[in-house]
DNA sequence: CCGGTGATGGACT
DNA sequence: GTCCATCACCGGA
């Protein structure tokens, strides 16, 4: 038979940020829509740790946009970046704490070909879910999984997969985030995956002439 | 391989 | 008005 299709439970997301950052690597993110299933395992992920980190959408407190973030663990938080682009984090922690994993990276492991004709940039199948909107895009995750219950049974869920044992796993900094040089490194990832992203330091934003 | 840059729209000050 | 938790594409080495 094969793969086990049981969704982790929410006490798995109710833990510490780093805790379940670091054992998301090697789970399975699997979203099923009409057209087909496609499931990433995942290689990168980075912690947001709530409304006392300044790098966190939280950190101005609750608005409409991180409602969800200060609800139970187990949810999508599903926000729109850049004009273009959606990325995913998964809710962690007690209810209140607005803590979140953001899913950076991952390997297609079903649904290929789908996966495929969703990326067409994309030159080689490590490059499908490479990057956070990557990801995104692969799995057809936007604004309408926003809020979703990941441990409920429904069309998005987070399945067991394999974990990866201490000695592949590598951490540092945050991407792309401005007030970097935190000490935590708060982003993990398989060590020598090819599928995690590449890393840039968060680069000054160009003036924009008016 | 690498660095530079335009696209594009919503959230927030 | 400013700031983005980004990506694709281009030109150069």
């Amino acid at each position: 038979m094969g793969t086990p299709v049981t969704a982790l439970p929410r006490e798995f997301f109710a833990r510490g940020v780093l805790e379940v950052a670091r054992d998301l690597l090697g789970r399975v993110v699997r979203h099923e829509t009409p057209e087909g299933a496609v499931a990433v395992r995942l290689t990168e992920v980075e912690a947001y740790a709530g409304e006392a980190d300044p790098g966190s959408h939280a950190f101005r407190g609750r608005t409409p946009r991180t409602e969800v973030m200060f609800g139970p663990a187990g949810h999508a938080y599903v926000y729109f970046s850049y004009g273009m682009h959606w990325c995913v984090n998964l809710v962690t922690g007690r209810e209140g704490t607005a803590s979140a994993v953001l899913l950076r990276a991952g390997e297609v492991v079903e649904g290929l070909e789908l996966a495929r004709e969703r990326r067409r940039a994309a030159r080689r199948d490590a490059d499908l879910a490479r990057g956070p909107a990557r990801l995104t895009q692969a799995l057809a995750i936007a604004r309408e999984q926003g809020g979703a219950d990941v441990c409920a049974g429904g069309p998005l869920s987070v399945l067991a997969g394999e974990p990866v044992p201490d000695a592949a796993v590598s951490w540092g900094p945050r991407v792309g985030v401005a007030g970097a040089g935190a000490p935590t490194p708060w982003r993990t990832w398989t060590t020598g995956d090819p599928t995690v992203s590449a890393y840039r330091a968060a680069v000054p934003r160009r003036p924009r002439r008016s």
